[in-house]
DNA sequence: GTTATAGGCAAGTGGCCACTTGCCTGTCAA
DNA sequence: TTGACAGGCAAGTGGCCACTTGCCTATAAC
């Protein structure tokens, strides 16, 4: 029970919810062009070592996969370990819109 | 964006976590018996008053509704806005089981 | 080689949050 | 009405975590 509390950690906080939301948006993204991207569209200061530690935490929780080449190191989206929270507390199937 | 740093914030802990769980077996609980039930069951040695603030967490989130009934307090599972996260980063639909 | 770029490592710090403690209110049975 | 039971309120405390600071490694351009 509760096998996963870095997946949970994770999205619990605000920046990095922010940075699935970039990554949703541009997959494959580097460290510079994320933190870039966080301080002009959502007017994050994020520090280029706080957005890596946020992306050590998303990695750690399967939700970013790194891509290393040369000295770049491209982070992609992996939403499926989302999957376990909708396993875990089933939602009921309504539509909420007619 | 970011509509709902509450329901991240309630399902970020782990003894919140454990009472949705609670809740989604037997649902409709009081406080004490949800107190009781999470010491037998899942040896967390929550008291009372932590429960209660947990509840009060679940409660802003919309993950967990309440009823009065005399000197007694129901609490009602309601796990439609876990929706809104799958909504927010898709989850590609492969059936990672055979 | 030299310089700039992309990223990593580790210690220190401040703020938030879970939990406790103590006391209070309201409901029901005797 | 008195006691037990179910729950609420508020202040205080300790630990975790996000963020900074400073320095280091490696790849690429010149």
């Amino acid at each position: 029970m509760d096998a996963d509390p870095d997946l949970f950690k994770a999205i619990g906080d605000a920046t990095r919810r922010t940075i699935l939301d970039e990554l949703t948006e541009r997959d494959g993204q580097t460290l510079f062009e994320l933190c870039s991207r966080l301080t002009m569209k959502h007017g994050l200061a994020s520090s280029r070592q706080a957005v890596s530690q946020h992306l050590a935490v998303l990695e750690q929780a399967g939700l970013v996969h790194t891509r290393r080449q040369g000295r770049y190191k491209f982070h992609h989206l992996d939403t499926s370990p989302l999957r376990s929270i909708v396993e875990r507390w089933p939602i009921d199937r309504e539509a909420p819109n007619p």
